[in-house]
DNA sequence: ATAGGCGGGAGAAGCCGGTT
DNA sequence: AACCGGCTTCTCCCGCCTAT
């Protein structure tokens, strides 16, 4: 079946064009306070008619709408150029008051902008709902609701005049990648960047920009896009000069708030590195918590959507001064490390709750200091278990969390004030969060691959569906170590049973009793002990071989 | 190898009726 | 008269999965 199209001369453009045929089928007017609803008449249509014979006394944008993965999607149709996308009348309204804007030089233009999707094609007519654009697109609807512009304006007025005048704020738009004005001066930054992909910008801006005459050069608009020809790693690029710049401007030792929501986990690896490259040290990732779920996290029970908070900081000019002469030895490791934990949040406290610090667990205290040391071009001087044991001599640790000798105190004081320590509530969406996921339960309680399972499976539900699927024996067998009931059992194992089970109490090592329970058990490798770091070793080896 | 099914996704926003 | 709160959801695209 084809679609009924309509062929005529476009005047503005001198160019015959053909478009999808539209035709006029219901009225919604009022009379009064009440709506009525009528199919058009002879009346309506002679109206139209007498419309579109006249000439438009105005300027009004007939730009071709540009190339991109947004911007043409409705050329099938016929709607190539700017003022396609509206009706005859209601282009002339938009247009006289754009016309007026300009000879009265006011504000007005501003109000004109509010309008200009409003108006357009893009609303949609829906019988169940109000009518509205489908956001972040440029999709026309078969069914439009073409909207009377001259009361939308008055109420779009009407509203700017309530907001009222707002004193001494200064608004700027420019650049992010070219802004070299700020050296070491500004005091906090908070960033809302673009999320790869999910919306081009500067495509979704072009209706507006040409009733403006301003167009975006999106030469550098940090998204991804194949019609522009960016990918992830032009994304990055652009996320890494814009996080440049802002580290550039910031204060030494102040902090910049970076929001991101998680569609893509290759997306938030990508904003991660960029912020590392661009000079940042990561001090916190936490969700936000959003006082209300929208209308989609209400009704769908599996819809995740967790907004993340990064919290980084621009290292003080004081590291980094001794770093260049301690880089690359055991003492920069140190140095980092103590600087990085005095950033850190000491307590934080939710419901009476006191709440696991991520940041402050060994394993991202290492990410992080092997970050700062890659992205100053130093190798990394000790490996991570040295880096644990290290860390295990020289700062105190509570609940799983290192801190600076007066922290810790502070910590132990504001710990009594609460009555528990919630765990780490972790989402598995990736390999990595699996793993750290199973090395929470396996600190917790060694279990057997069958009691492990069923859990396993039940938290995986957040699971990126593009991400490789990992089998859970396959993260055992790499990352933890199994009890195969021969020789002695492991301590891990050992103080788990003696504290947890009256009847496995008081058992030595190699008692039968305790090692036909502990057998089969998986349990997270001790860093400081060489026989467990050897049999992982050994066994990262051997996959190797095989893989060949 | 290709086709087809299927699930899920940056909400925004005009308007009405009730309240202050 | 001004303000406030609540209401309500469509089509397309992408990518994964299954079937042919």
């Amino acid at each position: 079946m084809d679609r009924a199209r309509l062929t005529k001369f476009d005047k503005a453009i001198a160019q015959t064009i053909q478009q999808a045929k539209q035709v006029p089928v219901l009225i919604n007017y009022s009379d009064g306070n009440k709506r009525y609803e009528k199919a058009p008449d002879a009346f309506d249509m002679a109206l139209i008619d007498k419309i579109d014979e006249l000439d438009i006394p105005y300027w009004y944008p007939t730009d071709r709408m540009p190339e991109g993965e947004e911007s043409r999607r409705n050329d099938g149709i016929g709607l190539t150029h700017v003022h396609h996308f509206y009706t005859k009348r209601n282009l002339w309204v938009l247009d006289a008051f754009v016309h007026k804007s300009h000879k009265l030089q006011t504000r007005a233009l501003w109000v004109a902008t509010a309008c200009t999707e409003g108006s357009s094609a893009l609303n949609r007519e829906r019988p169940f709902g109000l009518p509205s654009k489908l956001s972040g697109t440029l999709y026309v609807s078969s069914m439009i609701r073409e909207i009377n512009t001259l009361g939308f304006l008055r109420r779009k007025i009407g509203k700017y005049k309530t907001c009222g005048i707002v004193p001494c704020i200064s608004i700027g738009a420019k650049s992010s990648t070219e802004t070299n004005e700020f050296n070491s001066s500004i005091d906090y930054i908070f960033t809302d960047p673009p999320f790869g992909g999910n919306l081009m910008y500067s495509e979704l801006n072009f209706l507006w920009e040409a009733w403006l005459k301003v167009c975006t050069n999106n030469k550098t608009e940090a998204i991804t896009n194949k019609v522009q020809g960016k990918g992830l790693s032009e994304y990055q690029r652009i996320m890494t000069e814009c996080f440049r710049t802002f580290c550039h401007a910031l204060k030494p030792g102040h902090w910049m708030t970076v929001e991101f929501h998680n569609s893509k986990n290759s997306v938030w690896n990508s904003i991660q590195e960029a912020l590392q490259n661009a000079g940042f040290v990561i001090a916190d990732v936490r969700m936000l918590d959003k006082q209300q779920g929208s209308f989609k996290q209400v009704t769908s029970a599996n819809a995740v959507k967790q907004d993340l908070v990064i919290s980084c900081y621009k290292p003080n000019g004081g590291l980094e001064d001794r770093f260049k002469l301690s880089a690359g030895t055991e003492e920069g490791v140190w140095d980092f490390a103590r600087t990085h934990l005095k950033q850190l949040p000491v307590f934080v406290s939710k419901n009476g709750q006191a709440e696991i610090i991520a940041e402050r667990q060994n394993y991202l205290l290492f990410d992080r200091m092997v970050a700062f040391h890659v992205q100053r071009g130093e190798r990394v001087p000790m490996s991570a278990a040295e880096f644990y044991a290290g860390l295990e001599q020289r700062f105190p640790p509570r609940d799983g969390m290192y801190f600076l000798p007066d922290q810790a105190a502070e910590y132990d004081k504001k710990r009594m004030t609460v009555k528990e320590v919630l765990q780490l509530q972790l989402f598995i969406s990736d390999e990595a969060s699996a793993i750290q996921w199973l090395k929470q339960q396996l600190t917790k309680k060694p279990q057997t691959f069958q009691s492990i399972h069923p859990q396993f499976l039940k938290e995986i539900g957040s699971w990126q569906k593009y991400e490789k699927v990992l089998e859970l024996s396959e993260l055992l067998e790499q990352n933890f170590l199994r009890y195969d009931g021969k020789g002695d059992v492991p301590s891990q194992i050992h103080s788990h049973q003696s504290s947890n089970y009256k009847e496995l109490r008081n058992l030595e090592k190699d008692d039968p009793v305790l090692k036909a329970n502990a057998k089969d058990r998986w349990y997270v490798p001790d860093p400081n002990k060489a026989s467990d770091l050897e049999k992982l070793r050994e066994r990262a080896l051997m996959q190797e071989f095989e893989e060949y």
